[in-house]
DNA sequence: TCTGTTCATGTATACGCTTGCACTCACTGA
DNA sequence: TCAGTGAGTGCAAGCGTATACATGAACAGA
């Protein structure tokens, strides 16, 4: 019923070899040749068989995405980032959920969906401590990594160190002395990010001599709600801070509302700053860390490829590369 | 290499044919025979290859996902809603992002990407008059469609319209008189879902013989930016509107910063509203038509399913579900 | 006892492509 | 002239599974 490349190679009079050969570009094709059998093929509406040719070359042409979110902003800007790459190179992108369970899902272990069915792994900022992590990076494929620095894998990131002591700095060089910290969530269940970026805070800290109150430290889980809460927690306390280094732009939103709830001026009463510079923030007026978030796929994605289509001898040194980010003053 | 179902065959003393219906829990298999086969597959960690599977069946247990866009909130929303369910059914998606054109990539046209690769399509919210639709729509394969109301698909939106009339019939009951619209763009570029809204948001302004001002009717391009500008526009005329009706959130979002940044304050000089209810409305105080975007998607998905895996019998008529919305009313 | 039925299982082919290998032929340089 | 070369092409063997069909056993009913 459909069509298949025996009735191309038939109706331009060559091989099924050749039509092989000619349709995907491989050389020792006569252009004559190759320019019939894709004429025929157009004519016939031909479009190979994905299944078919996996199954004879080995290959799947696909990569899988293994993220915690999809439509949280940061990991949909990374997603767009990645398949934006991967179009282009003419592979199929698997996205994998691992963190759909969080929603009341059964937990659906990934590892037994990527075993025969891709030919690289991007991993989106998994937790070193998620128990699917293992099991997919010893995974013997390409693998690539954004957000959270492992040995042995391609890994692409901000320097979040860097990114938290400019943010902190930035507080400090206005006088602050009490400043708050609004992290994820407690040392057991974090992405590697945020141990880096608390590492950055501290750092900072110790260097001005600031005394570092726990106290002074609340947990916002990455969302608007939880960095809302948090400040509130924060504010409540008989001596609240002066200012507050949140470790993302979402609890720092979260953390103006609930500043603003108690009748106080961001910027004027208290000082926020986050990281990551979503596009509300320049609305909010809140100062933050720039980082290149859809980059950050485009190269995890690029450097991927490079692994996947990389000659063998040109030996492959899995290494970590990091992205620039930038301090950005606003008045908050 | 790899071990594969003639291994577990011999392993297990059976045929290949008995591993494959064990494994795939298809009846006229002895319970005995099923745990022995599936405790040797697992013991010999054996995963069924795809490619073979989908080449024999003819099945590519994969649905495609069309998206213009990924990383908007709206999209991200739908696309992990989708993406829940799909997960369930043990299906692979295959996320296409049609969009990526704007981004100034080269459009490559998904049909081909779609004819032997997919069991079933998902389309988010394409325009009718976008290029590619046609030729996908022709394609003989079960389809759903989310905001888009089109002949012979299965269809899921909110009513449109209605939400339209709710917003602005909310403006009105407010004594407001000079109601701007903040549109995506020109009608020749509409996405159903706009057109929808113009139409129920023209039914109340004549309906309450409101004079209907194209001065007052601005392009937001569903962008933040875009709805500044579009409300910058509007402000900057000599009679401006007391009230707009912004066809999203994110518009609105932007029309409320260009009116703070006139020195206004929204919901006392100009009342805005939007429809989403995004995450961050509630923060901004933006009245809103609420809808359940990523709901949208789970049933979207669940529809398209039931296409697949109805009974050839149960005939299949296409048909529109209409998700309710609700008027959340806030300050602005 | 015999036939018909159902269930459990095996045999063997088809699915549509890729690719190693062999072949032809024109062309080169000795 | 002839061996050597390399480009262009065809042949045919897989790739790993699903499934139509065949087989055999167990069992029921007459």
């Amino acid at each position: 019923m459909s069509i298949t490349i025996r009735d191309v190679a038939a109706a331009a009079g060559v091989s099924t070899a050749t039509v092989s050969r000619a349709l995907r570009g491989l050389p020792n094709v006569d252009d004559a040749t190759r320019e019939k059998v894709k004429a025929v093929a157009a004519d016939l509406d031909y479009v190979i068989s994905p299944s078919a040719s996996r199954l004879a070359s080995g290959r799947t042409g696909s990569i899988a995405v293994i993220t915690p979110y999809i439509s949280r902003w940061f990991f949909s800007e990374v997603i767009s980032g990645v398949e934006s790459i991967l179009q282009q190179a003419g592979l199929d992108m698997l996205l994998i959920n691992v963190g759909d369970y969080q929603n009341g899902h059964a937990r659906i272990p990934p590892t037994p969906r990527l075993k025969r069915r891709v030919d690289g792994i991007l991993i989106i900022s998994l937790p070193p401590q998620d128990p699917d992590l293992e099991p997919i990076l010893n995974l013997d494929m390409p693998k690539s990594m954004i957000g959270g620095v492992t040995e042995g894998v391609n890994c692409i990131a901000i320097d979040d160190f860097l990114a938290a002591q400019m943010a902190t700095e930035h507080l400090v060089q206005f006088d602050h002395t009490r400043i708050g910290l609004i992290a994820g969530g407690p040392a057991e269940a974090r992405f590697v990010a945020e141990t880096q970026r608390e590492r950055g805070f501290r750092s900072v800290m110790k260097q001005h001599g600031l005394q570092e109150d726990p106290m002074l430290e609340a947990f916002g889980r990455f969302t608007i709600d939880g960095g809302e809460r948090a400040m509130l927690a924060l504010l409540n306390q008989a001596d609240p801070p002066t200012a507050v280094f949140a470790m993302s732009d979402e609890m720092a939103f979260g953390a103006l509302q609930a500043i603003r709830s108690k009748g106080l001026v961001p910027g004027v009463d208290i000082s926020v700053i986050g990281i990551d510079n979503h596009p509300m923030s320049g609305y909010l007026n809140l100062s933050t860390v720039a980082q290149p978030v859809a980059q950050l796929g485009v190269i995890a994605a690029e450097r991927l490829l490079a692994q996947m289509f990389a000659s063998s001898d040109s030996v492959h040194k899995p290494d970590v590369v990091n992205v620039a980010t930038t301090l950005i003053e606003r008045s908050s």
